[in-house]
DNA sequence: ATCACACGGATTGTCAACAATCCTTCAGTA
DNA sequence: TACTGAAGGATTGTTGACAATCCGTGTGAT
């Protein structure tokens, strides 16, 4: 009855994604101006689907056209990093606190056991910040689901995640922090299993605020250039 | 030197736009399917602008497309618009702060004026609630880019207002409490020309908070149907 | 030597036809 | 009567060619 299809998948998707991992993983250079036939040859497209991945990827903001004049990755500085931070504290801090009202025990199981995993990675791929990061993408990804909150979603996966994944290949780094950081998420995962909304609220903000000093500290430190 | 070119303005601009005023004023209703050839007779276009312009509004979460299936105009329920309250209450009140923080006093300036024409408007056209959610819209606009925040203002501008608009033309009211949220409005600007961005802020989130009690307030009486 | 202007090449924007997919309708059967 | 199944029509996805626009180069003048 309520089938739910595999949702054909297109070749705009199939563009999409493409270009989105490529620019995520910096094969594609920002700054650098690329035409549209060039980019057909590349990944072997057509323009037409081409054509309507680049709109998308630009209002997700990952890149920028300019009729008649070309695509353009974007090139971010330090500033706009640590302001998304600031949009991160805030609007993550909500989808804890909603999360912790909303989220089904079994959802709450599965993101324990994603921090075991979790774990696990942090103590075998030990200094392998590609996948410590992956995971954190993970365990942020499954709190703003369960916010159930459409809108809050569809901005934090649609518009700040795919920025903040971006950053962290090209930085080449996690947080940097990363037995700390599981920590905070343990706390986090607590307050949501006990349904405290305005502590999960209050951890995630703090949590997401720690990572922005830690980044502000390494740009002040020099270990960061953007 | 400096040109600032009118940033030529393509099909696809234009598909868009008619589009999402289309949306917005409700001639197109939601949850109703519509072809895209329809809408290409409807609006004079042709398909490739077309399906240009439907993603970008997909992406906005204006409409929801389903592959070799067609486009539908988001029905949006009471809970969600209270929902987009909340957001707007954290993200405006960010906003607000880095706005008292970064706007020149020109734009002050123009904020402040912007307030004049909206009070006049209010006695002029009494009770004519789309004039007066078009100047509410203006102020929060303004402080938006004021915030000089790129991701902050490209998540507002791009997708809360949108939506906002929406909701507002087809529920066609505004605030309902003009005179009261212009007061409000005045003393976030006093704040913002006072550099106080903690008070800025504190006042943003209290203004948009009483406008969500106040819409939370008309639903449980029955005054709004969704 | 520097600046302004025009021309050509290249690139993007637009269009119309073709192919692939889905939804509806209409039988047929339990 | 209600449900399953398939076929047809309609709609979307895709492609390639055409038209409009911009950028870089080269020439000329100041």
């Amino acid at each position: 009855m309520l089938e739910l299809v595999p949702q054909a998948y297109t070749r705009v998707d199939e563009a999409f994604d493409c270009l989105q991992t490529a620019i995520v993983k910096g094969d594609l250079i920002p700054g650098e101006k690329i035409g549209e036939v060039e980019l057909c040859s590349r990944f072997h497209l057509t323009r037409g689907p081409l054509r309507e991945a680049l709109g998308r990827l630009e209002s997700r903001g990952l890149l920028i056209r300019r009729p008649h004049a070309g695509v353009k990755v974007v090139s971010v500085s330090a500033d706009e990093l640590i302001e998304l931070y600031r949009i991160r504290e805030l609007m993550e801090g909500l989808a804890a606190r909603q999360a912790a009202e909303r989220m089904t025990d079994a959802e709450i199981a599965a993101l324990r056991a994603t921090l075991d995993t979790h774990e696990t990675m942090i103590e075998q791929a030990q200094g392998q910040a590609y996948y410590q990061a992956e995971g954190d993408y993970d365990f942020h990804h499954r709190i703003a689901t369960g916010s159930r909150n459409t809108k809050l979603t569809q901005m934090l996966l649609g518009d700040l995640y795919y920025m903040v994944r971006m950053y962290r290949y090209r930085l080449s780094t996690s947080s940097g922090r990363p037995h700390m950081a599981l920590g905070e998420h343990r706390n986090i995962v607590d307050a949501i299993a006990s349904r405290d909304g305005e502590l999960a609220e209050f951890l995630m903000k703090r949590h997401i605020h720690a990572a922005r000093k830690n980044i502000e500290q390494k740009i002040r430190d020099g270990e960061l250039t953007i």
